[in-house]
Formats: C-alpha cells, sequence, structure tokens
DNA sequence: CGCGCGCTCGGG
DNA sequence: CCGAGCGCGCGA
C-alpha cells in the first residue's frame, strides 16, 4: 500500500502529495513521522492507495503511526482542499487548523495512571490480613486506582499480590477535564410556544442554514440546547459555536449541567493536557458536544446533527491570520457534508446575514417578544453638546449622574460601558503640538493611570510616563480622549462610597479573568462595573437596572461601512444587559449627535427599520453585501522592500482591472491608514469587486509576491481597515 | 587554496 | 521549510 502524505510544513513550494510505503496502523486522516529531505517531519495521509506514481524502489517507507486512531475523520479530511483553494494557502495550515496546536510536535501526550487489577484468587495465609481484605477489594471491583489502594492496604501487600501473580499493574488512560466538578444534570426547561414553533420550523424547513433573530431575553439558548438534544438522541453530534469573549467558565458549566460529560469544552483558556483530552473525547464518540470559539467548528465530531452559531455577528468569527476564514463558510460546508443544520443566532443579525434570509437563501425565525414578556429597557437620550454647552466637562452628562445616584440609592447596580480602555488616549504637548508615538507602530499612545506609563495598543508597548515633552522641553502635557481608568476614577469622586470594578483588557489577564471580574459583579461585591466592550456580552445581572453608554458615537465614526451596523449591535447588547430580572431596566446613551439615525433605531429597538436604511445605503453605495472588499495587505521591516513588492503587486493587479475594469468598484494602491505595525512598514491595494469572478486571480496573483521580506496576503470585506 | 555566504534546488 | 550542493569573493 502506498500513502499520500502532506508534510507538516506551511510553504507552498512543498505543498504538494509526496508517497510513502504504508504501514500497519496508518489510515486515510492518520498523523504519521516521515523521512524528509534528511530528517524527520510529521505529515497527514490523506490517501491510501495501491501501487505508487513514483519509482518504487525510490519510494521510502513511513516510520511510525503518530496516534493510535487517525486524528482527522472522513468528512474533515474532504473538506481539506476545498479550503485549501479556497484560501489559497497550503494544506498543511489547513490541517493545522483541525487540531489543537499544542497536539503538534508532540509536546502534550495523554496522561496514564496506574491501576491494579484482578488476576485470580489464591490462598493467602491467615496472618496476612491485609493482603486478604486487598484481594477481596479487588476480587469484588475488577480494579482499583494504585495510589489509593496502596494507601487503604498497605503498599507491602499490593507488591505482594502482584508478586505472587494474583493482582497486575496496568496503565489506565486518564482524561484531564476541566469544570468536572458539577452536582447533577440541570433538567431541561418547558419551551414556550414560539420556541417550540421556532424548533418546529427548524425542523421542517429545506434549507441548511437558519437564521434565528430573537430579541435579547428572547430564549435563543434554550431553543439551541434542544436542538442539541435532539441531536443527540437521534445519535448524532452537535458544534455549539460562541464568540471569543463569551468564553467563560459560568457558560461552561450551564452546557456540563445540561449534557453532562457528552460536553467537551474547546478554548485556549484550557491547560494545553486539558485541550488534548477534551479533543481526543470528541474524536473517539465519547463526547458528543463540541462547545467553543471560532476554532471549535473544526473540532473531531462525526455524524453531526446540528451546527449552531451563536451571536453570528460577532466580529471574533473572522480569522485574523492565515488562512483568513469564515467560520460561517467552514460551518456551512460542515452542515452540508453532514446533511444537519447550521443556526445562526443573534438579537442583531449581520446585515449580510439578514439579507440572505431575506432573500430566501437563508431560513428566518423571528423571535420578538422576551422570554418573561418584559419590555426592553427604556433608553434615554443624553445630548452631550448641551452638557458642554453648560460647562460640563467631565464624562458624565446631568441626566446620567441622577439615574445612577437614584440606582445607587435603591441598593442596585449599574454598568458604565466605554469602548476605549487606559486613562487617556494619547497625552499631548500643549505648547509644540507634540504627540506621543510608539517606536514601533504609527499609533499614539495611551496613559494607563495605574501603572503611570505610556502603553501602545497595537503591540503592547511600554513606555515610561513624560515628564516633559521631548521635542520642545516644555512640561505643558494634556490628555485626550477619556478611558475606563479616568472614569472610574471620576465615579470614585463622585460616589466615594460605591464599589467600582473595572473590566478590560487590563485588569482580565490572568486566567479566568473575565470570570472572577464578572462573578465578583454578580455576587454584588461591587455596585458598578464599569468596561470596554467585553462587558457588552451575554451576561446575566439580575441587580443591574442602569446601563450607561458614554460615548455612543465613537464606533459612529470609524471611516469602515460597517460602522453603523456596529453601533447598532453594540447599543442593543449594552441596553441588554439592564433590566433582566424584576426590576425595570433603563439605560442613558451619551453622544454628540442625537440625530443620528443609527442612534434613533438603536432607542427604538427598530432592528428592520434599521436594516431597511443600512441595507439601501450600502445598495446605493455599493458596499457589501452588494459588493466584496479586497484589500491586499504588503507589509516588510524595510519600507523600500515593502513599496517595492507593492508596486509589482499593484501592476500585476492592475493587468486584471485593465482587462475587466467594470467588475471593480474601485481600485487603488495606498500606505496603509495605520503606517506601520510592530516595526513593519504597511501598504495596500485596495478593491472593491461587483462579483467574486476574479476573486481567485487576485488572490493567486497578489501571493505570488509573498517572500522571505515581504509578507503579502489578503483579506475579505476586513472587519477593520487600519 | 580553502571556506564562508548566498542562491537554487529537491525532498517521495 | 530545511539542508545539500555549488559558485564566487576574499584572506593568507
Amino acid at each position: 500500500m502506498t500513502a499520500e502524505v502532506i508534510v507538516d510544513i506551511a510553504h507552498s513550494e512543498v505543498d504538494k502529495i509526496f508517497e510513502y510505503r504504508a504501514i500497519d496502523g496508518v489510515f486515510a486522516g492518520s498523523r504519521v513521522k516521515v523521512p524528509f529531505g534528511g530528517r524527520v517531519v510529521d505529515g497527514f495521509v490523506m490517501r491510501l492507495k495501491e501501487g505508487s506514481d513514483f519509482d518504487s524502489d525510490k519510494l521510502k517507507s513511513i516510520l511510525s503511526a503518530v496516534d493510535e486512531i487517525p486524528a482527522l475523520n472522513a468528512e474533515c479530511l474532504a473538506l481539506v482542499d476545498s479550503i485549501a483553494v479556497r484560501y489559497h494557502c497550503p494544506k498543511a495550515l489547513v490541517l493545522r487548523l483541525f487540531l489543537p496546536g499544542e497536539m503538534r510536535k508532540g509536546k502534550v501526550r495523554e496522561r496514564y495512571k496506574n491501576v491494579a487489577v484482578f488476576v485470580k484468587e489464591i490462598e493467602i495465609s491467615p496472618r496476612a490480613k491485609a493482603q486478604r481484605a486487598a484481594l477481596d477489594h479487588l476480587r469484588e471491583n475488577g480494579r482499583a486506582d494504585y495510589t489509593d489502594f496502596c494507601e487503604k492496604f498497605g503498599r507491602s501487600a499490593v507488591a505482594a499480590l502482584v508478586e505472587k501473580g494474583a493482582a497486575a499493574l496496568e496503565k489506565e488512560r486518564v482524561a484531564r477535564t476541566p469544570y468536572a466538578a458539577l452536582e447533577g444534570l440541570a433538567a431541561s426547561h418547558e419551551l414556550t410556544a414560539a420556541q417550540k414553533e421556532a424548533v418546529r420550523k427548524i425542523g421542517a424547513s429545506d434549507k441548511t442554514v437558519q437564521l434565528l433573530h430573537g430579541v435579547t431575553g428572547s430564549g435563543k439558548t434554550e431553543i439551541y440546547l434542544t436542538l442539541i438534544a435532539n441531536a443527540l438522541r437521534e445519535g448524532r453530534s452537535a458544534i455549539f459555536l460562541v464568540p471569543e469573549i463569551a468564553l467563560t467558565p459560568q457558560m461552561f458549566k450551564q452546557l456540563r449541567a445540561r449534557f453532562g460529560e457528552s460536553a467537551a469544552i474547546l478554548h485556549s483558556g484550557l491547560s494545553a493536557g486539558e485541550k488534548f483530552d477534551e479533543w481526543w473525547r470528541l474524536r473517539t464518540g465519547e463526547a458528543k458536544i463540541a462547545i467553543g470559539a471560532r476554532s471549535a467548528v473544526f473540532a473531531p465530531v462525526d455524524n453531526i446533527g446540528v451546527i449552531v452559531m451563536d451571536e453570528e455577528h460577532d466580529q471574533s468569527y473572522a480569522s485574523e491570520s492565515n488562512p483568513r476564514y469564515q467560520t460561517e463558510e467552514i460551518a456551512r460546508l460542515r452542515a452540508e457534508q453532514n446533511g444537519c443544520k447550521l443556526i445562526l443566532g443573534s438579537a442583531t443579525p449581520s446585515i449580510e446575514a439578514y439579507r440572505k434570509a431575506q432573500e430566501g437563501e437563508y431560513g428566518l425565525l423571528e423571535l420578538t417578544e422576551r422570554i418573561n414578556k418584559k419590555p426592553m429597557p427604556e433608553i434615554l437620550i443624553a445630548d452631550m453638546r448641551r452638557e458642554v454647552r453648560r460647562g460640563n466637562n467631565t464624562a458624565f452628562s446631568a441626566l446620567f449622574r441622577e439615574e445612577l445616584s437614584e440606582c445607587l440609592q435603591r441598593g442596585e447596580q449599574a454598568i458604565v460601558f466605554l469602548n476605549r480602555r487606559g486613562y487617556a488616549q494619547s497625552v499631548i504637548c500643549r505648547e509644540c503640538g507634540y504627540v506621543a508615538k510608539c517606536e514601533a507602530c504609527d499609533v499614539s499612545l495611551t496613559y494607563h493611570s495605574e501603572e503611570d506609563c505610556l502603553k501602545c495598543h497595537y503591540c503592547g508597548a511600554h513606555y515610561h510616563m513624560l515628564s516633559a515633552c521631548p521635542e520642545c522641553g516644555g512640561t505643558h502635557l494634556s490628555y485626550a480622549g477619556t478611558g475606563t481608568q479616568k472614569v472610574v476614577g471620576e465615579l470614585k469622586k463622585l460616589y466615594p462610597s460605591a464599589r467600582i470594578l473595572r473590566m478590560d483588557n487590563d485588569t482580565t489577564s490572568g486566567k479566568e479573568g473575565h470570570y472572577k471580574i464578572l462573578k465578583a459583579f454578580a455576587d454584588r461585591e461591587a455596585d458598578i462595573l464599569v468596561g470596554t466592550q467585553m462587558i457588552a456580552k451575554g451576561h446575566d445581572f439580575p441587580a443591574v437596572t442602569l446601563v450607561g453608554i458614554l460615548d455612543a458615537d465613537m464606533s459612529l465614526h470609524f471611516s469602515d461601512y460597517r460602522s453603523g451596523e456596529r453601533t447598532f449591535q453594540l447599543i442593543t447588547q449594552v441596553s441588554g444587559r439592564s433590566g433582566r430580572a424584576e426590576e425595570k431596566g433603563k439605560v442613558v446613551l451619551q453622544t454628540y449627535d442625537p440625530e443620528n439615525y443609527i442612534l434613533r433605531f438603536a432607542v427604538d429597538y427598530d432592528y428592520q427599520g434599521f436594516y431597511r436604511h443600512e441595507i439601501s445605503l450600502r445598495q446605493a453605495t455599493f458596499f457589501p453585501p452588494f459588493a466584496r472588499i479586497v484589500r491586499v495587505m504588503v507589509t516588510s521591516p524595510d519600507d523600500k522592500k515593502a513599496l517595492e513588492t507593492l508596486k509589482e503587486v499593484w501592476f500585476s493587479l492592475k493587468e486584471l482591472y485593465d482587462g475587466a475594469p467594470g467588475e471593480f468598484l474601485f481600485f487603488n494602491k495606498m500606505k496603509a491608514p495605520v503606517r506601520r505595525i510592530q516595526s513593519k512598514f504597511r501598504y495596500q491595494v485596495l478593491m472593491r469587486l461587483r462579483e467574486d469572478k476574479l476573486l481567485d486571480e487576485i488572490y493567486s496573483r497578489a501571493l505570488r509576491y509573498s517572500s522571505r521580506d515581504v509578507l503579502v496576503y489578503v483579506e475579505e470585506n476586513p472587519n477593520n481597515l487600519s
């Protein structure tokens, strides 16, 4: 037998089949060790076949199989080629997506424990009481944990039994299961009529993709759980995808409570060993439900009965490294291969997804009422222009202060949302206009008061705070742009007795950092939670009755076609944190642009109105979903080389453009808006395509110029254009 | 003359 | 990707 192997080297020059003589224990999908160019590398068996296209005496043999069973199942193996073709990347890179990163290079292994097993009954001297008891125990139970066993009956007794052949020692595989300690399983809830109807319609529909649009608190989760339970009942498996930010142990515990050991969790917060074991539990079918962020779409499950993608609109579903895949595309491929449904759920669906539902490509399910029929919290607008005119230059409007005072007096909790971390966004010299900038990136530095330092939010570099302007020596430095740290400071001054927690990238670094803060707030250890967008999603704080959105406009003014959509989603999500239990919730939305249509639709919770407005705007201006934005990035530490490569790339693409100018709505080369990040200069060719006809050709032309010195990559509808 | 560096090529 | 093989420049 000959094995067709892809070597685990992510480079286009070795991205082809190499043939090896197969050995026992090697199957399609197996990871193997093979001799390659004088050394030993890992590889993946793509196919086994009789005979060979290659000179058979030159054929080398596979050295060994890495795992007992093939790491990739037939379905995953079948997807590799189409993903590699779709994103123009080497197959080795696609193959890696299907395994936890730590599993490569053999860094993690199974964990075993020693067990004592019963072999046979023997005669034991009546004086050896411990041996007698130990053997009886073993006969009744068959086997026992070696450590416990020795503790109970004594090491010498156990050794004697082994010596006499009555017992034997074996190694047994143990799974390092995260969040294992849970009291019994939670019962499923009775579905409401609306939820039942949604489940029924999903089952009856012939469309693979189903968009579940349900307002916050409408009970989407219960629908997901029912669909997953149904898949399990049919003997099938399930994948449950959640946005990166929602990866709190809290959520996993909920799923474990419902599905017990059938649920396996895949996420970056696990130790390598835990991830390895969870992954194998799925691969062997011991666990049936894979839960995790975007990478869990590659979970090694067979016979999938349903794939759920919660918060479908979330940005974290787009991969930002090669291959830059869209989770939804992969999920759809897998759903099609398995003949199962892909459920996209959101309170604020992306414009793209909602359009597909409107056009009939996706099934559409709408849940318009909250499960307890509670009204959505009232959103009050505070006009910050008026505040400034009145001489209020704090971060808070009079309206918000009033509401916050009342909220705290009632003993309830409040959330303050501001999408900017640090103390001040930038530091400016008032004498010469100098702005502190990062040495490696072309961006201004943010002042962090806690460490009294300047941080670059692009590369993470720290700098000492300036005592004087390095340009003119002036000492009048001023701070511009309020961040979460400053907000906490101001709140402390205004409400000295209030207990305040802050949640942003700077406070959530440790393991389970998110969880600790959220738990502390949920346990009422604080009255006010100040945070960036990571506080917006999915958390349930029954005592929160006030949400303040300090700078609702901020995301509106990004020069990005999706800024309106993002703002609407963010306001809706954050507002959904208020008034989830008995008490009615309120939201104060501060803005310098109260007439803005996006804000008006958000205040009225009018998704339909927002969608109609936004879709007609996109249509009129030819933006997605009526066009595809393609950006070819050219980056290098060497500015000259980057610029040269940009010109070559541009020249090659220009040929395409000249051949079919009608396909392009926009075509230009330029410096990237942020000219340098992490010491790499950045240039781009920016395009907007009417259709996807030329997409493949753009990829292959652009990637040809990628080299050791200059990285070239292609982005489709990128999340940000910096 | 020899080796060090950079480039090209092949790996089954 | 990585190592082998090869050509060319330079120091002794």
